[in-house]
DNA sequence: GATAGTTGGTCAATGATTTGACTATTTCAC
DNA sequence: GTGAAATAGTCAAATCATTGACCAACTATC
């Protein structure tokens, strides 16, 4: 049965790829594909410009990703509480109280008691992990600058308000996730 | 009461942050931080809508993310070399691998052996695979609709054409990611 | 003010994914 | 053709983050 056997579209990357999909869904009978073509291209941006800042600027200085979200949080918001590190960087408590350990060791990052909630620990850079801070998010930056300046300044801008758009919103549906 | 610390910032969410994270930067004499907040939001916006759908569609039928990824591009890109499958999919040749083993134990995905290349195997979808991807695709897609209906179809189409934008002109600089 | 329930942080166990090594095959150069 | 280099898939080891259990401390209610 010819059912089986779709041509094997010599040329197939990621791109052709959404754009055979659209069809195959199309014919379906799944609509146009545009939310699915929407949300495939979000995640595929996000994997692909969040993996070459890892690879060009953290992993060479030796940071992890996550531990560079989490310095990143700390060394902006002053000293806040494990936990709301743990809501702003979306990682979980556990992970923070994990990442946090190594980076305390290297003395980058310290741990005070919170003398409000003896239960809770404030997290805040040292001075040492400040000028680590000035100088990766120097490094980052820079690597930013070159991925964002394919748009616009105008193209940027409308790029983070519809992507605000779509994340605000969400309350009108169930909302279960953990941010 | 005389805070001479940083301001514990009372309601500080990631919105808020992202504000307070502009400001700072801008103190610090980092420029506008447009360029990371394109890439914040980006970032958080691919995270929220994937913990979602994966919380919402994917999980309760008992599929991960990944499994679902894999399935999908093996239902619209017909019978496909694994290594393909994991260049759409964006996951390493050995996570096919791993992932296709309970696939075809269940009875959804096929491997059949390359005539043409007696190293590749083919992944197609078993008649079972392809009524269960129907299904949820269906789940899936209505999830999407929720999340993109926030949206007009001119500014989806906007989205997808400047996500693109940014992802395509890259090769401008260095790229040694794997995709 | 005692007690029940909640919350912050940590630990252990689990699951998922990557990298690198390895085998089998193919491709290329001569 | 023959041998060297490259490639597809798999396996083992390492990495990393999540969940759930747990303890300590806080809050609310009686």
């Amino acid at each position: 049965m010819a059912d089986d056997e779709v041509d094997p579209a010599p040329e197939l990357d990621f791109w052709s790829f959404i754009e055979l999909a659209g069809r195959r869904l199309r014919e379906h009978g799944f609509g146009d594909g545009l939310a699915t073509q929407v949300l495939l291209t979000l995640n595929r941006a996000s994997d692909i410009v969040t993996y070459d800042l890892e690879a060009a600027v953290h992993r060479p200085r030796g940071r992890s990703w996550s531990a560079f979200r989490l310095l990143f949080v700390t060394w902006l918001a002053g000293p806040l509480e494990a936990k709301k590190a743990a809501e702003l960087t979306g990682m979980s408590r556990a992970a923070v109280s994990a990442l946090s350990k190594p980076l305390v060791a290297e003395g980058l990052l310290r741990r005070t008691p919170d003398e409000r909630d003896r239960r809770a620990v404030l997290l805040s850079l040292t001075e040492r992990g400040r000028r680590e801070m000035a100088a990766t998010f120097e490094a980052q930056r820079r690597r930013e600058l070159e991925w964002t300046s394919v748009l616009t300044e105008t193209e940027q801008r409308i790029l983070v308000m519809l992507l605000d758009k779509l994340i605000t919103d969400r309350h009108q549906f169930d909302v279960r996730g953990r941010r």
